[in-house]
DNA sequence: AATATTTTTTAGATTTGTCTAAATTATTTT
DNA sequence: AAAATAATTTAGACAAATCTAAAAAATATT
């Protein structure tokens, strides 16, 4: 089975937007796209009519086992492509993503799996991301530090650099320890200081020299719900 | 200005067709493309419109110059992912141009320059085509051993790797010398001898040990015709 | 030159993916 | 619970790229 362009942009929509339970719903989608919420409705009767996943009107819907399999396929030609692009082109992190767009809707498994094979098979895209691998396993996330997170994504924390006292003091006054869920809200160039929020709690600075040490991960589709 | 893939398709295959000069016909773009003739009249009408080519109802009709700018744009992209696929990625020969055919739709000069500096600029293609470079400029035929060279391609010969009497005996004899157009019919596995013909002349075998000093190029566009 | 054949174009239909406007269903507010 | 609002779907239209069948023009044959 192949599909359009267009389906695969749906698809790949979908996937992002569902959690581990959640609906999508049909507004969401059509913000995400940027389509009209009518045309989201008209594809959504083929993804259905092709089995790909469940959908009852006005119920909001969601792929299925099969319609992650492909999901899982086009995602993992994106960032293949990304990691290319980034790891052999030199393309800048910020230029990627709208090459990638295109690159992964040539389908070509042998293409892919060369590709793959030529880049050493990475696990991870330039983002973090995991890349799916044939079977369309990921890996569990790659930790990176908060001071190349990009800015108002929340993220967990998962390992913290130094633990010497005086770190471990500046932790607690902000809250923040293993499993802490926080985002950043602004980098200042001038001293590289960060300015970060946690929650919805008011946000905070933190110096270079702590941030350095401060690792987080992205959050897992299990937990980001 | 972009162009569909569609479009492309079309640029593509009229500049394949047409010579230094001669028009292109309806039915013959229609057989390349493998449509219905009344999709190229469409199409024709179209390019027309965005000024690629020159058409006049029944008389046929060629890219001016800017469809071959614009030929030529798709076709570097083409073959530069033909030789990309073929010398990183390890495809075989035949095995690149469908693949090559989709990617070259990825519309990045950004993607398609950092990608040739990447391969090292390279000025021919695996199949021994000329790649544009970013002005449009195609460099001469490079010499490939035939040998190497696909079946009922018409070549003509350029260069002689063993110049031996005995060799120069058997050329002879053969009626080779530079210059001629010769093409490859068969080839024989078993002791790697081919079946050469020149012309509408009666086909005859070269042994290996021959063959593989006999050098060939591409006709020119010009020589073409 | 008149007729037959081939080539090309036109006219109108189809598919895919989108849209707008109106109708329907669900949700929220009073 | 009824009314108001928001979300979703339906109905019908449109553009792109294709098709078939018929008409028109060019070319070849007698």
């Amino acid at each position: 089975m192949t599909y359009s362009t267009s389906e695969e942009n749906y698809i790949k929509a979908i996937y992002h937007l569902q959690g581990d339970e959640g609906m999508v719903t049909t507004n969401e989608l059509s913000a995400e796209l940027k389509t009209r919420p009518a045309s989201v409705t008209d594809m959504l009767k083929k993804l259905k009519k092709k089995k790909l996943l469940n959908y009852e009107k006005y119920q909001g819907f969601r792929l299925n086992s099969d319609g992650r399999k492909v999901a899982l396929g086009i995602i993992r030609r994106h960032r293949l492509w990304e990691f290319f692009l980034s790891e052999k082109l030199k393309f800048s992190w910020d230029e990627v993503h709208e090459v990638a767009e295109q690159l992964e809707h040539v389908t070509s498994k042998k293409l892919i799996d060369k590709l793959d094979g030529y880049l050493g098979f990475p696990r991870f895209d330039p983002h973090g991301d995991p890349i799916p691998d044939q079977q369309g396993k990921i890996a569990t996330h790659e930790r990176v530090c908060i001071t190349a997170i990009p800015l108002s994504q929340v993220m967990e924390v998962c390992h913290v650099g130094n633990q010497t006292p005086e770190m471990l003091d500046i932790l607690k006054h902000n809250h923040i320890t293993m499993g802490t869920r926080l985002e950043v809200k602004k980098k200042f160039n001038f001293d590289n200081s960060l300015e970060i929020r946690i929650g919805r709690h008011q946000p905070f600075i933190l110096s270079e020299a702590v941030a350095k040490h401060i690792w987080v991960k992205k959050l897992t589709d299990h937990d980001s719900h």
